[in-house]
DNA sequence: CGTAGGACCTGTTGGC
DNA sequence: TGCCAACAGGTCCTAC
């Protein structure tokens, strides 16, 4: 489900709402990806602050007292998060596998498939957040990021291009399905060699990437299965998707069948027709 | 260092 | 209708 702009979406919809709010209750559910990292009672009476984003991980300071932190959430393949004001009322589901009961209301990340998680760290830039973030990419919408670091980033590279965008290193929150789209967009075959790509394709995709995923964010999301912002609220991007889940389709510039082939084991959907090596 | 592949999980879908 | 293989929004880790 969820790329930057999901992430994004997720966070907006809850930030404002949930800081300033006192933890009073924190319950843990089937284990995720890694363990919290803390006995979840020491959480109980810090304080909230203000949410961030940094790729498709979100950052939630909490302070005590005494140490303060934060915890750091990413939502994996399958997870959600959800707030609703007040005290819980639905009891945990199967698939909700870590609460924060504030008293301003009830923070619950659902995660059928556990890929992501929720780890505790005693700063953004101490272990284990700094490692999880340290190799990070620039964010699309700094104002750094343009083909002159697109380039940079893709020289050397002999994987194609789609991959190096997937690996997230060069440039953040484009995951499968706006990977696709940006290299749709630019005109690009998405196996063509990275460090093949010329300064000014680079400079093309980079604006690509950018346009994807400012539209997305615009529409809420995509919504394909179950994502839902925090007050349940879907996405519509899937409606304006070019060439992702569209194999045998029409391409809507020129008709011809979108194609569907394998790259590092994932999808790859793109235009044999509009987009060159 | 770059690359390829496996690993982690559960649920849904499509073909026979 | 039932069963099984294929596939799904991510990314970390290991081995070459």
């Amino acid at each position: 489900m969820p790329e930057l702009p999901e992430v994004e979406v997720t966070r907006r919809s809850f930030a404002a709402a949930i800081e300033g709010a006192t933890v009073l209750q924190a319950r843990l559910g089937k284990p995720l990806r890694w363990p919290l990292g803390l006995a979840s009672e020491c959480l109980l009476g810090a304080r909230v602050g203000a949410v961030s984003r940094r790729g498709k991980y979100l950052w939630l300071p909490l302070s005590r007292p005494k140490a303060s932190g934060g915890l750091l959430l990413h939502l994996g393949m399958s997870g959600s998060l959800a707030f609703s004001p007040g005290l819980a009322d639905a009891p945990a589901g199967a698939h909700d596998h870590f609460d924060l009961q504030t008293d301003r209301g009830l923070l619950r990340l659902t995660d059928p498939r556990r890929f992501g998680a929720v780890v505790w760290s005693e700063a953004i830039d101490a272990d284990p957040a700094a490692k999880l973030l340290g190799g990070l990419g620039m964010e699309p919408f700094d104002l750094r990021f343009d083909g002159t670091h697109l380039h940079a980033g893709l020289s050397g590279r002999r994987v194609a291009v789609k991959l190096a965008l997937l690996a997230g290193d060069i440039v953040v929150g484009a995951g499968n399905i706006y990977a696709c789209e940006a290299l749709f967009l630019a005109g690009i075959d998405p196996r063509l060699a990275a460090a093949k790509l010329s300064r000014p394709r680079a400079e093309r995709l980079a604006q690509a990437v950018r346009a994807v995923l400012a539209q997305a964010l615009e529409a809420g999301g995509t919504t394909l299965r179950d994502f839902k912002d925090a007050h349940g609220v879907a996405g519509s991007f899937q409606m304006q998707a070019r060439v992702y889940g569209r194999e045998g389709q029409p391409c809507l510039t020129c008709a011809t069948p979108i194609k569907r082939i394998v790259q590092g084991q994932r999808s790859t959907f793109f235009c044999p027709q509009c987009q060159k090596r």
